[in-house]
DNA sequence: CCGTTATGTCAGTTATATTGACATATTAAT
DNA sequence: ATTAATATGTCAATATAACTGACATAACGG
């Protein structure tokens, strides 16, 4: 099945058979990537929503609600389920915002970043190994392959920390 | 926040920094690449799990259901319900096995190559313009880091297919 | 004072996955 | 030939995690 010969003489396939390989990449990478901290998860009988939550507040820290809906691309209720639950068990907290009382600004407890700390290891190391395997100059590709994939409202998340050229150069 | 002074003197701190960035990076790419054929799937009443099916069966025909369980790692309940979906509407086809006649090996019907194509169609589309802008280098770097992410099991998917060479060179 | 915004919550629904138990047909092993 | 194991399928109950819609409160801005 898709033996070299066909490819060698046929651009077009080669080319198809190169994107749907790069989709099925995106696919198994995602699913290994998120495999570990969904194990440590269900023994807090939290979800993955969980996790992106107190990842994204943790990056953060003194996000409003709004802000984090617009990460998250979810339902407001569907994040107060998840949130409160947080919130409850002392992993985030919730302070007034001081211009706008209306805002509750997020930052995580030392709880919460502990728990962020487990859950990222098993991920940090993936991708720390990965990118030593690869060597510096695939990880500069990996990135700038994975930036132009992303749609330009996320995309604009990363300009400000990718233009100012402080993390292209070293990633020994 | 994340001041650039900080990470040219803290070599942890960037190294850190560099490894969240390509967790979110991998959050974000995954989930603006499968926004699009999200929106097509539920025109069908289907969602993500068919695509996966119509998919990997695309690329495997003829493959049996243990090996599809295999790939999406769901329980065959699950496969099931969405299986008998697309095979009741015409997508996908069960043939019993001639080894072995237990087996059902599926394959992808015309209709259902037809909505592959029209669900990957974005995909591809995303996938060829962040290779055609990060170009041939990046590319081969981006597939470096991705492979060194999987899990052994997945990354065996990919070696037959990745030690030939013939898709390592060209990505025009 | 009033319209808008930020946030929260109640209720009902939908989608998707899980576990467990069991059934059928077929193969493989003794 | 009988039997154990395998490939697949299905019924039922449950769980999870999201969604929509409606409504409420508090605070901001003019």
């Amino acid at each position: 099945m898709a033996d070299i010969s066909t490819r060698k003489v046929n651009p077009l396939f080669l080319r198809e058979e190169e994107l749907r390989q790069g989709m099925e990449l995106l696919f198994y990478a995602y699913r290994d990537f998120t495999a570990e901290a969904d194990l440590l998860l269900e023994q807090y009988n939290f979800g993955r929503a969980h996790h992106r939550v107190i990842h994204f507040v943790s990056r953060n820290p003194g996000i409003n609600v709004s802000d984090l809906l617009a990460i998250l691309q979810i339902t407001k209720q569907s994040l107060s389920r998840v949130l409160s639950q947080l919130v409850r068990e002392g992993f985030i907290e919730q302070k007034t915002g001081v211009q706008d009382r209306r805002q509750r600004l997020l930052t995580v407890t030392e709880k919460g970043e502990e728990l962020e700390r487990k859950l990222s290891e098993n991920q940090r190391t993936l991708i720390a190994n990965a990118y030593r395997e690869a060597g510096a100059e695939a990880v500069e590709g990996f990135r700038k392959v994975m930036l132009g994939m992303l749609g330009a409202s996320d995309r604009a998340r990363f300009d400000d920390e990718f233009l100012p050229n402080g993390l292209r150069r070293r990633q020994g």
